[in-house]
DNA sequence: ATCATTTTTTAGATTCATCTAAATTTTTAT
DNA sequence: ATAAAAATTTAGATGAATCTAAAAAATGAT
């Protein structure tokens, strides 16, 4: 049975790979994890031994088949408990996620399965990320980031690429929440940030902001 | 702040302690935490250095005021998410505690105050347990082993003395449970077993299930 | 009150997860 | 292609939580 600071490793590992295929560096895991270069050699060697994680020394890390399942897992549980927080606990998506940091840790089957079968098997987290679902299947949905979009297109808002408090009290401010409706009114040639149209009122943000906001196009 | 460990330790001496008062041997508390009475040492001369115990060599150890409070605070947080399971995930009152066991170190005051609210601030848990309150009040009632009653003497389940999930199944099988209408018909004089009716059914228990039942009287 | 038994503590070792400092390997820039 | 810089690993140490074996203290039975 994997050690809650295991299962951390092999999450940041799944995370960091998201662009697919190539390995993960011992410095990234060290920044990822807060941590010493030399603690994640340390690790990895373990979750290496009991075949985890594909280690080769000076070349980095990748998951197992093992060690993808069991990230997996992790994310399934951390996900549905964010839902639950937010749905059920009047949490905001800002409150979440240090919390559910928590919960995804919590070893019980019996307990993923109800509280997934109590929140009507959701398929999305209040992020707008996928949750795995009971085998374990990540649905992909086509998504782009509102920075990639040009004068008058339309789409929804679906998730955040930035999860951080900071970003998501900003959204909050500008009443940009799952769901809204956003179009592209104009794009200033000066620096990229952009007049929107956000459920109808019209704001003003910056390119930072549109490249951390993905919308699942509708025109 | 506290590790798990030591959290288990205060909840361990706090609950052996309940017969009030007099101090919990080293011993004891090995046996109660399936560890040995080394390690207990250790641990206590750690938990004794920050003044969450009181503690002296040879004599066993009391909880100090800080540490009664952190008990209380395991015991709410167990407690509350007991409620959470039977009530909303449909969990057996057997099946809960090896989860609550998990849910009670989670840290955040403001899941276990939001918490409370979602179960509308239940005072009893699942097996008849009174759950502390935000300022870590615990409510007591009168209450009396079903052993002790007397042939004709009614009253309502409110609680188990033993609550190991062999012994909630047979009440399971009897059909009893938290609310249940109890009254004494006869007591053998050969083992004092007993001849009860549960809201209105006749039934025979052992000796053994009438001294971990506790009613409240209710003639 | 003393001696045997039981309980408790101490001493020393182990495993996990981490660290710093030093050594080694890889990458990059000229 | 080689030297300097950056990344990575190794070596050795630390603290938490546990263990076994041995020593010390408390208990209790005659």
């Amino acid at each position: 049975m994997l050690s809650h600071s295991e299962e951390n490793y092999l999450k940041a590992i799944f995370h960091l790979r998201s662009n697919e295929g190539h390995a993960v560096s011992t410095t990234e895991l060290a920044d990822h994890l807060n941590t010493k270069p030399s603690s994640v050699t340390d690790m990895l060697q373990r979750l290496s031994s009991n075949q985890w994680v594909d280690y080769r020394k000076y070349k980095g890390v990748i998951l197992s088949q093992n060690g993808e399942q069991a990230a997996l897992k992790i994310i399934r549980k951390h996900r549905l408990w964010e839902v639950f927080l937010v749905e059920h606990l009047n949490f905001n998506w800002d409150e979440v996620h240090e919390v559910a940091e928590q919960l995804e840790h919590i070893q019980s089957d019996q307990l993923t399965a109800a509280l997934d079968r109590f929140l009507n098997f959701p398929k999305y987290d209040p992020h707008g990320d996928p949750i795995p679902d009971a085998t374990l299947q990540l649905s992909k949905r086509t998504k782009k980031l509102l920075s990639n979009f040009k004068r008058e297109e339309c789409g929804v808002c679906i998730g955040v690429k930035d999860s951080s408090a900071d970003f998501l009290k900003v959204l909050d401010r500008l009443a940009i929440s799952l769901g809204s409706a956003i179009q592209v009114i104009d794009i200033e040639e000066f620096d990229q940030s952009m007049w929107i149209s956000v459920d109808g009122e019209q704001k003003y943000i910056s390119t930072k902001i549109a490249s951390n906001l993905y919308l699942k196009p509708t025109t």
